[in-house]
DNA sequence: ACACGATGTAAAGAGTACTTAACATTATAA
DNA sequence: TTATAATGTTAAGTACTCTTTACATCGTGT
């Protein structure tokens, strides 16, 4: 059993015409970081996922969510 | 400028009558990961705050929250 | 053709989350 | 007293997040 969290970064960042970079800013990390997340190469912490989920106005599970699965 | 984060897990536990040993089997983690969040020492992953959110049945602000502050 | 903004991607290093193992204290119960 | 469950705490090690630097591609505009 492992877990896996999606998110919708990429999705709603490209709805509020953000750009990898000024969403950075916000969130205070780099493009790079941000470019990582979208990509799925790893998970946020927790600080950086409520900043990115603040940026969208949104709650952080509407952002990042767990999808359970096998193996 | 410095964001902290804030948790209510050790008061949510004790109101749900768990313990640590039982919030880590189900969070997935270990005991004295749940004692050092608890105490503050650092910070879980998206993953795990979700997970002890999901336990106490809480959407995750509700359990973790940013504080912002200066310095 | 040339420049520029946005994105994709990769590698090295710093810092941190988490595990495993250990030992200690306290409270409750046999 | 002796045992057992719950918690506090620490140390070493592994895995991962995030930064910095760098180079490459694509699209738009001049």
């Amino acid at each position: 059993m492992e877990d896996r969290l999606f998110n919708r970064v990429k999705e709603l960042r490209a709805r509020k015409g953000l750009t990898q970079q000024t969403l950075a800013q916000h969130a205070g990390v780099t493009r790079q970081t941000i470019a990582a997340i979208e990509k799925g190469d790893y998970l946020p912490s927790v600080l950086l996922a409520l900043k990115i989920s603040d940026v969208f106005d949104l709650n952080l599970e509407d952002v990042f969510s767990i999808k359970k699965g096998w193996e």
